[in-house]
DNA sequence: CTGAATCCCCCAGGATACTG
DNA sequence: CAGTATCCTGGGGGATTCAG
């Protein structure tokens, strides 16, 4: 698991998990159309560079909210795809979505 | 409003409003207790500093999740409390809050 | 195709001191 | 009591290059 450091409360262990610069669209992207490999992440993620995409997919993996799995081929595939507890944030992920969406129209 | 650039999504304008280091525990605190002075909030909130404080406090008004009420009074008193907006994401801190109390319990 | 390795910059956030 | 005003640091994140 990663280093959460100066964790005060329940919810920011969840703010922490989710908080790296790409990780919600990361994560919603993979909710959305489920499994995807990394070339196809990096289409979808806007502006994402390697290092980056492969930074936040290490944290992802890291902290149990994605399964990569590699197949030996030539050239390599590696395939991302949401656990269990990577799933059970997408509820979440969709309430801020909405408010945020709401949030939108009504602060010009 | 505050300077949110390279929002990608509605759900990253989310965060962007509650990502600050102390802000889901001042709302979190706002939310359940009602309003507060700041020296109130400063005890409840732990290892923070006046200088962070403050700044927190002004981004939750400037996003208007908070208002900030000014007594002319000596010694000052300041009152701060939920605006609607602030309200209105409650149910995603309490949703935030259990799924880190499970993830808690679940990753060892 | 999927990375790892460097180098570098900016700024959120901390420490500290001062003020109406 | 409820703030400013400075100064400073760490590390998140970007650009670029190399590699299996």
């Amino acid at each position: 698991m990663m280093n959460h450091t100066a964790i005060n409360c329940e919810k920011e262990l969840t703010l922490s998990v989710i908080g790296g610069k790409w990780k919600l669209i990361i994560l919603w992207h993979l909710g959305n159309d489920g499994t995807k490999r990394f070339s196809e992440l990096k289409k979808l993620v806007p502006n994402v560079t390697q290092k980056m995409l492969t930074n936040q997919l290490r944290e992802l993996e890291e902290d149990q909210l994605i399964t990569r799995k590699v197949y030996p081929e030539v050239p390599p595939r590696v395939e991302y795809s949401l656990t269990e507890h990577g799933e059970s944030l997408i509820p979440i992920l969709k309430m801020m979505y909405k408010w945020g969406k709401n949030y939108m129209e009504v602060i010009k």
